[in-house]
Parts: C-alpha cells; sequence; structure tokens
DNA sequence: CTAGTCACG
DNA sequence: ACGTACGTGACTAGT
C-alpha cells in the first residue's frame, strides 16, 4: 500500500466555519475596513491540520456561484439557494489570492459543488492507492468515508472548535448505517440547508431505521409492503419521486467528467513567499507574517557579515585604540543591552568609525568592563563634540547617570526617531526596525524571539557580542535613513528640540524617583481591609450565599439571576455589572451599594495600596516608574510599573492615597503646577475662534462662559447644572463629540443634546470649520498634526466600514488638540530640568500627569524654583490665548491642591 | 491571554 | 441604519 498522502480542503465550508467561528466574538477586519476574520479563520485551520498531517500532496476546491448539475433538477422545486453574507462574500477572492501566494492548487469547476470535487479526487487517489484526507465543514461528505478516505470535520462546540474525525468504521459507529448508506438517509430525511427536500414528515430518527433495515431507497420500495408502521409507508408510497430526486441530489458526484486525474498536479511547493507578504501585509496579519517568517526582499544577515569585522575589547589597551577611532571620527553609536530576562546589564556596544570605509565595532563584555572600562569611556562620553547614536538611549542614561557621567552630544535615538515617524507602532525594537526598513537581519533567522524580547528557541550558538554589534552597525544606518524623513516632514524641531531632549529628562525622573511614606501606605491598605471585611459580610448575608465578589460572573448571577434584579445592560459574555449599572440599580437592592463601596475599596487597596507596596524599592522607600516615550498614539508619555498617572484625586477616600507621597527629606517640599484647561485654550488657539480666544483672554470662566453662549443667557445668570453641562460639551467637543453619548454623560434627552452642540458650534463658529477642515485634511493627506507636526495617520477616513471612518474622524478631530497639549507641557519639561541643571539647583522635576508637572523642590530653592517652574511652563510657546498655570506645594502630594 | 472593570488626564 | 467621546495602565477572574 501506498502511504502517500493528499489533502483535499472544502474551501466554501471552511471558510464559512472560520467566518461564523471568529465573528461571533469578534471582528477582525484592516485598518482601512476590510474585513478579514474569515480569511484569517481559514488560514488557521488550514495550517493547522497541514502541520498535523503534513501531506504530500494538497488541493482547494470551492463552488461557483451558479447552480450545479446536481441542483438543476431541484430548481423544479423553486427554492432559492442560500446565499452568503456579504461580509463572508467580499473574503473569498482574497483568500483566492493567499491561496495562490502560498502555491496551493485551487479548483473551481462551472457545474459542480466543492463536495463533488472532493469525491472525485478522493475517488482518483483511492485509485491510486493513495490516503486521502477530506478537510470540510459539510457533513454531507461523510458518505465518503472509505478505508483509505478520512474526514475531518471542525466542529464549534460552546466557545471550543474542535476536530472530530471519521472513517468507515466510525461513521459505522456513530450511525449504524456504511457511509454510503448515508446517501439514502439524507434523501428520505432532506437537509433543508442543503436544498434537498426529502421525504415530508420523515426525520432523521424514522431515516436511519428505515435505512438500517433496508439499505437502500431502492431496496426500500421494492419491499415497501415490509414497512411496518402505517402512517411512515403513507408518507413514502405518496413522495416515492422526490425521493429519488433527493436521493440524487444527495449524492456526490465522483466521476466528474473534467476533473484531472493527475495525482501530481497536486503535489506540495514552496510559498511564493515575497507574494505572500504583501498581501498578508496588507491584511495586517502580523501573526502569519511572523509565523512563516516573511518579509519582502531576502534578508540580509548583519551578524555573518561582521564575524569578521568587529573587535572584542578585551584588555584596556584594545579600548583605548578603540576610543582614539572614536576622537577622530567624532561619532559613536552606542547600544546598551540589557538581557531581556533579567534586568542585569549585559553588554555595553560601541560602535566607531575610523574611517568611512573602514568600520570597527567594539564590545565590551560587562565581566571585563565593570567599572574600568566606564572610566576609560568617561571621556567620550562627557564629550558634546562626539556625536552619540543610539536605540533607547533613556536606558543608557540612567546607566551613566548611575557612574556619575554626565552624558553630552546626543545626535540620534533610532527608537524615538522610528516613533515619530510611525506613532502607532507597537513594537519598537532594533531588530524589527533593521529588518523592515534595511532589509537586514540581525539574528540568525533561526532564532525567533516572542514580543517581550524573549528567546523561544535556542538556535544557532551566535556569539552574543556579534549580535551586539550587529546592532550598532545598523544605528547609523536607521538613523541615516530616518533624518532625512523627519526634515521633509517638518519635524526638526519636534524630534532635536522636544522629543531627544526629553530623553534625558525622563531618565532623571525614573532614576530619581518618588518617595513614599511606606506606614502610612501599610497602614491604608489595612484601613481598607478592615473595611471590606465588614461589607463582604453584609454582602454575602444580603445574598444568602458566598461567593466571589470580584468575579463579573458570579457577581452576574446573585444580582440577576437570584435576586431578580433587573437587567440593564450585557456584554458579550453575560450582564454588566460596571458601576454604571449598580447606579441604576441602588434603589432597588440594598447589596447594590455595597458592592459599589467593595468595588471601589477593593480597587484603592488592590492597585494603590498593595500594588504600590509590592513595587516600591525597600531600601529608599521610593517608586521608580518607567515613563515610555514610544506608546500612545497622540504624543503624550505613558507611565509604568507602577502607572503614576492615574493615582486617585476625584474621590475623597481615593483622594487620601495621595498624602503617602512625600518629598525625599525633610529638606524638600513638593511643588505642584498644572496647566488650567490647556486642551480648550489649544482648541481656541488651533481654531483661531474668536469668542473662544477672547474668554480665555479675558481671564473668564470657559465652562460658564460656554453655558451663557449655549443657553442664551448672561454669565451672571448661568446656574451650576448649566455649568456643569456647558462642561461636558466643552469636552465632549474635544472628544469628537456624539448626541448620544452627550445624552448619556450629562442626563438629557437626546434631542437637547443635539440643540447644546449646534447651538455650541453656531457660537463658536471657528470650532465647527475647525472640525470638518481637519477630516477633510487628514482624508486628503492620510495623516492629522499637531502644533510641531507631529503626525498621526489615519487610514480608517478611507475606511468603507461606518464605524471605522466614525473613529477615524473622532480621532482626526482629537489628535491634534490632545498631542498639541502634549507637545507644549514636553517642551515644558525641557525647559524646566535644563534651567534647574544650568542653574546648579538640588530641586528635581519628579513626575508628569499630562497636564501637571511635580517638582520636588529643595526648602531654600522654594521660592526661585516655583518661579521657575511657573515661567517654564507658561512660556513653553506662544499661543493666541494665554497660558496660565496653577503653581501649590505642599508636604505631601495631597496637601498640593 | 482575554474580558471586565476602574483609576487618571 | 449603522453605534455611540479621546488617550492611557493595572488588577482579577477564568479559560
Amino acid at each position: 500500500m501506498n502511504s502517500e498522502k493528499i489533502m483535499i480542503v472544502d474551501g466554501n465550508s471552511i471558510l464559512n466555519r472560520a467566518f461564523y467561528g471568529l465573528s461571533r466574538n469578534t471582528m477582525l477586519s484592516t485598518s482601512e475596513g476590510i474585513q478579514t476574520n474569515a480569511v484569517f479563520g481559514f488560514i488557521n485551520i488550514l495550517t493547522k491540520f497541514l502541520s498535523e498531517e503534513n501531506p504530500k500532496y494538497l488541493c482547494v476546491a470551492f463552488d461557483m456561484k451558479e447552480p450545479t448539475f446536481r441542483h438543476l433538477e431541484y430548481d423544479k422545486y423553486k427554492a432559492q439557494r442560500k446565499g452568503m453574507p456579504d461580509e463572508l462574500a467580499v473574503q473569498v477572492p482574497i483568500i483566492k489570492q493567499v491561496l495562490d501566494a502560498m502555491n496551493i492548487k485551487r479548483i473551481e469547476t462551472p457545474g459542480f459543488e466543492a463536495d463533488d470535487i472532493l469525491g472525485s479526487i478522493s475517488l482518483c487517489a483511492e485509485e491510486n492507492g493513495m490516503e486521502a484526507i477530506l478537510l470540510t465543514g459539510d457533513r454531507d461528505s461523510l458518505q465518503l468515508a472509505s478505508q483509505s478516505t478520512r474526514i475531518k470535520l471542525p466542529v464549534t462546540r460552546g466557545n471550543k472548535t474542535e476536530t472530530d474525525e471519521y472513517d468507515y468504521q466510525k461513521v459505522v459507529e456513530k450511525y449504524g448505517v456504511t457511509p454510503k448508506m448515508l446517501i439514502d438517509v439524507k434523501g428520505l430525511m432532506g437537509d433543508t440547508s442543503d436544498n434537498i427536500p426529502g421525504v415530508p414528515g420523515i426525520g432523521e430518527k424514522t431515516a436511519l431505521d428505515l435505512i438500517q433495515k433496508f439499505h437502500s431507497i431502492e431496496e426500500l420500495y421494492e419491499n415497501i409492503d415490509r414497512v411496518e408502521k402505517k402512517g411512515v409507508r403513507e408518507k413514502l408510497e405518496a413522495n416515492k419521486e422526490l425521493a429519488f430526486l433527493s436521493k440524487r441530489l444527495a449524492t456526490i458526484e465522483r466521476k466528474m467528467p473534467c476533473i484531472t486525474t493527475d495525482i501530481q498536479q497536486y503535489i506540495r511547493t514552496d510559498f511564493d513567499r515575497e507574494r505572500l507578504y504583501s498581501i498578508f501585509k496588507k491584511l495586517e496579519f502580523k501573526t502569519f507574517i511572523e509565523r512563516f517568517g516573511l518579509s519582502d526582499t531576502p534578508m540580509v544577515e548583519v551578524t555573518e557579515s561582521l564575524n569578521m569585522e568587529h573587535v572584542d575589547a578585551d584588555t584596556v589597551g584594545e579600548l583605548e585604540s578603540c576610543i582614539e577611532a572614536i576622537r577622530l571620527s567624532k561619532k559613536m553609536a552606542v547600544y546598551y543591552h540589557t538581557d531581556p530576562s533579567d534586568n542585569r546589564l549585559d553588554d555595553l556596544c560601541i560602535y566607531a568609525c575610523k574611517e568611512e570605509y573602514a568600520p570597527a565595532v567594539m564590545v565590551f563584555n560587562n565581566e571585563f568592563t565593570g567599572d574600568t572600562a566606564i572610566d576609560v569611556l568617561r571621556e567620550v562620553l562627557e564629550s558634546a563634540e562626539i556625536k552619540k547614536y543610539g536605540h533607547d538611549l533613556k536606558k543608557l542614561i540612567k546607566f551613566c547617570k548611575t557612574k556619575s557621567i554626565d552624558i553630552k552630544g546626543i545626535a540620534f535615538d533610532t527608537m524615538i526617531g522610528a516613533y515619530i515617524l510611525e506613532p502607532t507602532r507597537n513594537s519598537y525594537t532594533i531588530s524589527e526596525l533593521a529588518e523592515e526598513n534595511l532589509k537586514k537581519s540581525i539574528l540568525p533567522a533561526e532564532i525567533l524571539y516572542d514580543k517581550h524580547g524573549k528567546k523561544l528557541q535556542q538556535g544557532l550558538d551566535v556569539n552574543p557580542s556579534t549580535v551586539c554589534a550587529a546592532c550598532v552597525t545598523v544605528i547609523y544606518e536607521l538613523a541615516e535613513k530616518y533624518a532625512p524623513i523627519i526634515e521633509g516632514n517638518g519635524q526638526h524641531e519636534l524630534y532635536y528640540n522636544i522629543e531627544l531632549p526629553l530623553v534625558e529628562v525622563l531618565a532623571d525622573m525614573e532614576l530619581w524617583g518618588f518617595k513614599v511614606d511606606i506606614e502610612g501606605l501599610k497602614a491604608y491598605s489595612k484601613e481598607m481591609d478592615s473595611r471590606l471585611v465588614i461589607l463582604e459580610n453584609e454582602i454575602y448575608m444580603l445574598a444568602g450565599e458566598n461567593f466571589n465578589i470580584n468575579s463579573p460572573k458570579q457577581l452576574g448571577s446573585i444580582l440577576f439571576e437570584k435576586l431578580n434584579l433587573p437587567v440593564v445592560k450585557k456584554t458579550k459574555t453575560g450582564y454588566s455589572t460596571d458601576a454604571e449599572v449598580l447606579e441604576q440599580l441602588s434603589q432597588k437592592h440594598e447589596i447594590v451599594e455595597r458592592i459599589l463601596e467593595y468595588r471601589s475599596l477593593m480597587k484603592l487597596k488592590s492597585t494603590y495600596a498593595d500594588g504600590l507596596l509590592a513595587i516600591l524599592d525597600p531600601n529608599t522607600c521610593k517608586i521608580h516608574s518607567s515613563f515610555n516615550q514610544t506608546v500612545t498614539a497622540t504624543g503624550r508619555i505613558s507611565s509604568t510599573e507602577p502607572n503614576l498617572q492615574n493615582i486617585p484625586i476625584k474621590l475623597e477616600m481615593g483622594r487620601k492615597i495621595r498624602k503617602v507621597f512625600i518629598p525625599s527629606d525633610e529638606n524638600y517640599v513638593l511643588l505642584d503646577a498644572d496647566y488650567s484647561q490647556i486642551e480648550l485654550r489649544v482648541l481656541a488657539h488651533i481654531t483661531g475662534d474668536e469668542n473662544m480666544i477672547s474668554a480665555f483672554s479675558n481671564n473668564e470662566d470657559i465652562h460658564t462662559t460656554t453655558a451663557s453662549k449655549v443657553f442664551g443667557i448672561p454669565a451672571g445668570e448661568v446656574t451650576s447644572i448649566m455649568r456643569s453641562r456647558a462642561k461636558a460639551v466643552n469636552f465632549g467637543i474635544v472628544y469628537g463629540i456624539g448626541d448620544f453619548s452627550l445624552s448619556k454623560d450629562i442626563g438629557v434627552t437626546r434631542k437637547e443634546a443635539k440643540k447644546y452642540i449646534d447651538d455650541y458650534l453656531a457660537k463658536y463658529s471657528k470650532v465647527k470649520e475647525y472640525m470638518s477642515d481637519t477630516v477633510a485634511k487628514g482624508k486628503e493627506l492620510g495623516f492629522v498634526t499637531t502644533l510641531f507636526n507631529r503626525r498621526r495617520y489615519l487610514p480608517e477616513l478611507k475606511s468603507s466600514n461606518f464605524n471605522m471612518r466614525s473613529f477615524g474622524e473622532r480621532v482626526a478631530m482629537n489628535t491634534p488638540i490632545q498631542g498639541s497639549a502634549a507637545d507644549i507641557i514636553k517642551i515644558s519639561m525641557v525647559k524646566v530640568y535644563s534651567e534647574l541643571k544650568k542653574r546648579k539647583l538640588k530641586s528635581r522635576l519628579i513626575l508628569q500627569v499630562h497636564d501637571e508637572l511635580i517638582v520636588e523642590a529643595e526648602k531654600s530653592e522654594l521660592q526661585e524654583v516655583s518661579v521657575l517652574l511657573k515661567q517654564c511652563m507658561e512660556n513653553a510657546m506662544e499661543l493666541k490665548v494665554p497660558m496660565t498655570v496653577d503653581v501649590k506645594s505642599g508636604e505631601s502630594w495631597y496637601e498640593t491642591k
């Protein structure tokens, strides 16, 4: 027996299964709105089974749209074939393109269904003594099972997709008839989804019983008088013609005239990798690009060419000679490499250009370097003449600062450069940037890294210093590639005067940290705890049972099933139990208010009290958050481990947490300076709206002024409710508002909300103009910009998908505002930092929270620093409206209100 | 690893 | 008629 295998795939049914399987929970589409969930699922399923079976031959069969020969006869019965949903139909041509690029043979034959193709080719395979595997979502194919033909059937059970596999024996076991007899069963019972009428009144049970007894429809009718049940017999007699027709319809064709019997043409060959890459890239299938290791042009392995060229500096002498080269070329690329799995220093790589054509790379192994090498390097690092190129220089700067090296001459950071050019990327690893921009692979393809930079498999044994050397060489090349693009985009000032100097500011903030009163924090945690225990017991009592209050699922079943409270809102997995829902239910049952309190205390305890305790440095009692410069799409910075930008303030109970954030020691106090209404001022500036400008210029309360304009009354008559509604409108405008959301936010009718918005836009007419202009311009150019030419690309604006396009429009309106505000505060940070440094003050910038800066001021410098802070911030740039900054001091963050 | 929830500007 | 405000990060449960 020939053990060669062929897999034959029913393209239509697998695509269908992929579509319904995935779209139940998620809708996958590209940023331009091309739906791709079925395509994604199809490839997923296909590759899964390919690796499972690894067949030598492979083909995919598709139905054509026109009625098939088998079904022509059926047209007499006037049933419409069920059409495909549009969302699926548009994905069919895409999957065909993908299959072509994968060099997988597709078969479409007019007049035949995919089933018939499966039947015919599997018969060929059987006749050639081959094993056939049919991959299909259609149970009809079970009739094809035989000793050498297996059927793989993906089925969805609950939320999971499993695979049933049938061979001859399995069919007999499950149905009690042979695969061929399933045709007769189907002929009797019919199949509405496949438009097979069957004999009316005969269902699956009866049909199976009959065929088990008579083996076929023919024999059944020959022995019709042996059918015992009178009703069944009468039904059969009345529909004899229909039964035989149905059998013909249910019979899969196994001898299609036009199918080639030459199995050899289905032999699997390599993918057309370049074509596949370009298709996957368009579909944004990053997982598949990675999984298949695709790229559009062949990669050059940098490490390979470097093996000969780089020098590992193992002695002070070698180091000195390399430093001499740096002195001459006046530039150096530095790569500070930390092993991602632990956080210790691994290698420090310096790349020096001796001459243009003969680069030398030095790699210092940490064991050698220690502090000796650093001292030798100090001179070049501190020289402003020698330009430093690097990737993620914040890490290097922090390292230098711990060694008291005042690094100067920072010329380019490729990570920041990539962020300016592509702010919506989610990863900025040097190896990815080099692969995409330079077609250079730093790592041999055998070594794969996951998204956290962890090695997935140990492949070739590559000398780590070679990898490190490869990184420094691509840093130069990337910088050379990015710099002219940044210039061309008009982003010189943004990059060189804002982002690049900010790197050191953030490094300093991270290193300095924020002192915390540990005892106070522990006491706070205990306070939360004791209240939580009480609440917990009350909740269990009211519920009548113990359950996990933190589980939305368990809580939902208590509230909505046991206590029968009305369901307000649903999530895609069950009942919603969020604060908004609970607020609405709070009058209906006394358990609800306790759950609300429990939730908020739990949040405070777990995230803030215990969360901070877990992460703070026990030796210094300080928190060292990371400030990430390349995360947000708008230009803001983000804070992680811990996030210091979302420490509670709105509610008093949470705000108390701020009491534990204190100055480093008794010589310092905290200064908190925040911009007043920076986003609305930016809006006034960008739109040039006279009404809004005059409101700010006259130092009016903007929400009151807005209320007076929207409600058409003098400012003196504005009530507090009017002001708060106007405030909501002001915020909403910044986000690209809709009447629905505004009405929900402030609790008025949708009609009323719409009137507010219309009145707002009528009074601030330039705002209205701006909103439509920025969307139009964004659509035309493909991106929107901030005051300092920070870009955000918005392919969504051209999407045919309404939701996606609407999202793009809101983002087009919001990003210039949020992003410009981010530009401004970044300028302030750079100014404050350099001013403090220039005046050799002991005060430090320690935190930024989007529109506020927190400075730890040395007590004797308090006056000077608070003036400096206010002035740097207010004069960060010239707007058409004044920028006002409020500075407050205190012995804790809580007191700076 | 995702979903739900909730903290901030 | 669509589905319903922008930008973040952390924690917990549950698969």
